[in-house]
DNA sequence: GAAATACAGTACTGGAGAGGTCCTAATTGA
DNA sequence: TCAATTAGGACCTCTCCAGTACTGTATTTC
């Protein structure tokens, strides 16, 4: 499956807990009970995103983490980035890492679905996958196009 | 990063590697000299593509793999499913894979962000992938947006 | 019919990396 | 000063991918 790590998910998971709580200073403790997610992977979690720049920090006894920018202005693309490295479906978008490159003719067209889903990603923020249900309202219009009909105009 | 097994990518480079000769009868081990991969990993490919129905196989002397539709068919979300499961960006689209299913609001628009990846898996078929630069050309008029600046000639 | 060739299926192994833990500073409020 | 909390590592463990090996079955050719 294109899949990506549990540890994603529970960043997600995290960042939607604070877009539901936009006071300043959760602990690391309080996310881990909100959450379900064990007390030291949400310490890890919480390290990366800060070092990404996603998160704030607040030492000290009342300290904690909170959002350093509102939820819409965070792409689900930088989360994913910043927990993941590079969005890539496959190794070979980086030259030199696939050693069939002489006859691999399909490499063009990886990078094209790459781009596709990178662009899917960019435009989904943070506050649209805070919202309960409907995948119709988001702050630019549609950004994900109706699934039902072919969406063939993505313009990047 | 989202990433798909090296299998997968494997998987792929022969299927285009039937795609371009249409001739019926490649063995495993002319494939494994034309792709470069070693033959017993060539053998695990498509035994599983075989599985899949995306193969057809003769056995005997003069046996070997080809494959059972027009390359037109077979769409790249098949091929990727037959090799690593269902599409799925995180595991949590099955229902009861996901310990926080209460409090993750994440739910619904990961399933939207899912359903936009495997559309366009779904519109590019393995003859898009054997075309060799061009993302431009494809059957069913434009299935993937026109990645304009990209091909800039990985060719090596 | 026998031999050679190639597919069919299963089981096994090594290694990389994800997931998770622990420990020791540094900082802040009471 | 003490307790609570973040900062930043090093480290461990276990899963699963990638590759290997072996035995059996089918088909062609001579």
């Amino acid at each position: 499956m294109i899949r990506m790590n549990k540890l994603t998910d529970y960043g997600v998971v995290l960042l939607t807990t604070f877009a539901h709580e936009p006071a300043l200073g959760i602990s690391a403790r309080e996310l881990s009970v909100r959450t379900g997610i064990p007390q030291p992977t949400v310490v890890k979690l919480l390290k990366t995103l800060l070092k990404a720049g996603l998160l704030v920090s607040q030492r000290g006894t009342k300290g904690g983490y909170a959002l350093s920018r509102a939820p819409e202005e965070i792409p689900v693309a930088v989360i994913i980035e910043a927990l993941e490295g590079p969005l890539a479906i496959t190794e070979c978008s980086l030259p030199g890492t696939c050693a069939h490159e002489r006859g691999c003719p399909a490499r063009p067209n990886w990078k094209a679905v790459n781009d596709v889903i990178q662009d899917a990603l960019s435009r989904l923020t943070l506050a649209d996958m805070t919202r309960p249900a409907s995948p119709g309202a988001t702050r630019t219009g549609s950004p994900l196009p109706a699934v039902d009909s072919a969406p063939r105009s993505i313009a990047s």
